[in-house]
DNA sequence: ATGACGGTAGCATACCGA
């Protein structure tokens, strides 16, 4: 099976992008981040002519989550649990495949940089320390229930320096600070694998670039959106690549879609 | 890259993003 995660920066902004790709990749479970839709303005309708059922945490003009799956999903939580959050971040779904049920969540992680008319607010950056706080929490129980679990999304996290175009550019930038990439790295020893840094462990892998000036033509890009499997996911994980087609069509989101195929094994199946 | 660019709300311009 093949799960996406694709930061839209809009979906009724990006439909005709969305529905191309959808066409052209057929991926069973797509995990959407930046909706930037309540429930009433969410293209249910669209997405179900595509091939797609939908669930979604949605939310007026920012952030707003999503989960697509060709087949049938089923809302496990919205939000993280004992973290009150007025932003639609976080949207975790039991969905069925043709290999099992997959657990997954949609994520679209605080960016927590202060606004540029406030450029020395720290309140944005220590909400982001404490929503990463929660979710490694929930990350850490997750794990316990054993299972093919996938955590996809817009992180905002640039792990390495190896993940962004000019790292000295970004030093104290929220993305990149060291409070940052420790809770992303504590993550990872949770048990977590970083899907396509494990079969890529030296390849570029971005999956933003910013919309002004040249920065797609000169490659000025940043690896922020990953996806995360549970061991018993990752041993079925066949590969992982940047699919940079959206970012290159019609009318694009400034971020592109990261894409891996599973084999999961069903446990009450004989293989073969 | 103390910019430019796109999206939303809503009708001019402010806020947000990475």
């Amino acid at each position: 099976m093949k799960i996406a995660t694709y930061n839209v920066n809009s979906v009724n902004a990006r439909m005709e992008n969305l529905t191309a790709w959808l066409a052209e990749k057929r991926p069973d479970i797509v995990l959407l981040q930046e909706i930037k839709a309540e429930f009433n303005a969410f293209p249910f309708w669209d997405l179900q002519m595509a091939g797609y059922e939908a669930k979604i945490l949605g939310q007026k003009s920012y952030n707003g989550v999503a989960v697509l799956s060709r087949g049938k999903i089923k809302v496990v939580r919205e939000g993280l649990p004992g973290f009150a959050d007025e932003n639609a971040r976080y949207l975790e779904a039991d969905v069925e495949t043709g290999e099992g049920t997959v657990r997954v969540a949609s994520i679209y992680l605080p960016n927590g940089n202060p606004p540029y008319n406030a450029p020395d607010d720290v309140s944005k950056f220590e909400y982001k320390l404490r929503w990463m706080d929660a979710f490694l929490q929930h990350a850490k129980e997750l794990l316990r229930c054993g299972g093919p679990i996938i955590l996809g999304g817009d992180f905002n996290v640039i792990f390495t320096d190896a993940d962004v175009y000019n790292p000295e550019l970004f030093r104290t930038n929220a993305l990149m600070r060291a409070e940052v990439r420790a809770r992303f790295r504590a993550l990872l020893y949770q048990g977590w694998f970083d899907a396509f840094r494990t079969l890529h462990p030296h390849d570029v892998g971005y999956t933003f670039w910013d919309y002004s000036g040249n920065a797609l033509n000169a490659d000025y890009g940043m690896r922020i959106d990953y996806l995360l499997l549970s061991p018993q996911a990752a041993d079925g994980l066949v590969s992982c690549a940047v699919d940079k087609t959206p970012r290159l069509g019609v009318k694009p989101s400034d971020h592109t879609a990261l894409t891996a195929e599973l084999r999961l094994k069903d446990n009450g199946k004989k293989e073969g």
